[in-house]
DNA sequence: GACCAGGTCATCA
DNA sequence: TGATGACATGGT
């Protein structure tokens, strides 16, 4: 199958850390799982690919994930009008924001704190092989609760180990408390998800931005801090918290897609730190 | 072989 | 309320 898509940067999609179960091949095709089919993706200027097995998947689905039918004119006219920012608009446009699976994005950034994303990518393929017998599908919290913290450390989780189990417990206990957290506002919902061990205010954040589409949270990571403080505090040691704050009250309802394009300019060098 | 990583938590002043 | 150190592990 092949659709047309308009503002879309499959590249710079996939490579923002957003999410962690994509591979990419030498010839620059990616793979991964989307609503749990398993997709080969290649995107050549406005056309993108997708070969998957047996029936495959939809274009609706497609756009769904990619969060192509988003219309971003007005994040690019706060990127634009941003001396910081033009030069980034102009390199990641059609960066987007994908719709995670609200499980797999939690117990993903879980796992990544304190964590690189080659060692991320890792242990999320680890639990896949563990529990799916598959390099790419990620498992049900229902599928981890049965296991234990002995063998999630095994796997390479580490110290996140019990964090891991007890967010997996709780969410096959009730798993309708995610539709609660979609629903409900951004400031309950995070704080209804730090109640997980594990889950501070930046993971929570990138729940809440990644797995229910709450675009005004700004998740406030080690490349944030540091992009943001050169760009808007002149380099002062300033908190995480009051950068969040900042992040918020600057872009409102876009923060998050801010945030996304920063994060990854910032990592990839396009803001000199 | 240090230092670091899409941080969080407990502890202490 | 804010500062500090421990935490597992492997990438750089």
């Amino acid at each position: 199958m092949e659709i047309k898509v308009e503002d879309f940067n499959l590249e710079a999609t996939l490579e923002s850390g957003q999410v962690f179960g994509f591979t990419k091949d030498s010839r620059g095709r990616y793979e991964g799982v989307i609503f749990g089919t398993l997709v080969q993706l290649y995107q050549d200027r406005e056309f993108l690919s997708i070969e998957g097995n047996g029936s495959a998947v939809s274009e609706h689905s497609i756009r769904t994930y990619f969060d192509l039918d988003h219309n971003l004119t007005i994040l690019y006219r706060l990127l634009c009008e941003d001396n910081h920012l033009r030069s980034i608009y102009h390199r990641l446009r059609g960066l987007r924001i994908i719709r995670q699976e609200p499980w797999e994005a939690l117990a993903c950034f879980i796992i990544s704190s304190n964590n690189h994303i080659k060692r991320i990518q890792r242990i999320r393929r680890n639990l896949s092989q563990a529990f799916c017998r598959s390099e790419f599908r990620f498992p049900e919290a229902c599928d981890l609760v049965s296991s234990d913290e002995r063998t999630l450390r095994e796997l390479g989780l580490g110290y996140r180990a019990p964090f891991l189990l007890s967010a997996a417990g709780y969410v096959s206990a009730s798993p309708v408390n995610f539709n609660h957290i979609r629903e409900t506002s951004y400031e309950q919902a995070k704080s209804e998800l730090m109640n997980f061990p594990g889950v501070g205010e930046k993971v929570a954040d990138c729940v809440l931005l990644f797995g229910f589409q709450k675009y005004e949270a700004f998740p406030v990571d080690i490349w944030i801090l540091r992009a943001m403080r050169k760009l808007y505090f002149r380099g002062r040691k300033v908190s995480g918290e009051k950068v969040r704050a900042y992040g918020q009250k600057r872009w409102g309802l876009y923060a998050g897609y801010v945030q996304q394009y920063l994060y990854y300019a910032a990592k990839s060098g396009m803001i000199k730190l």
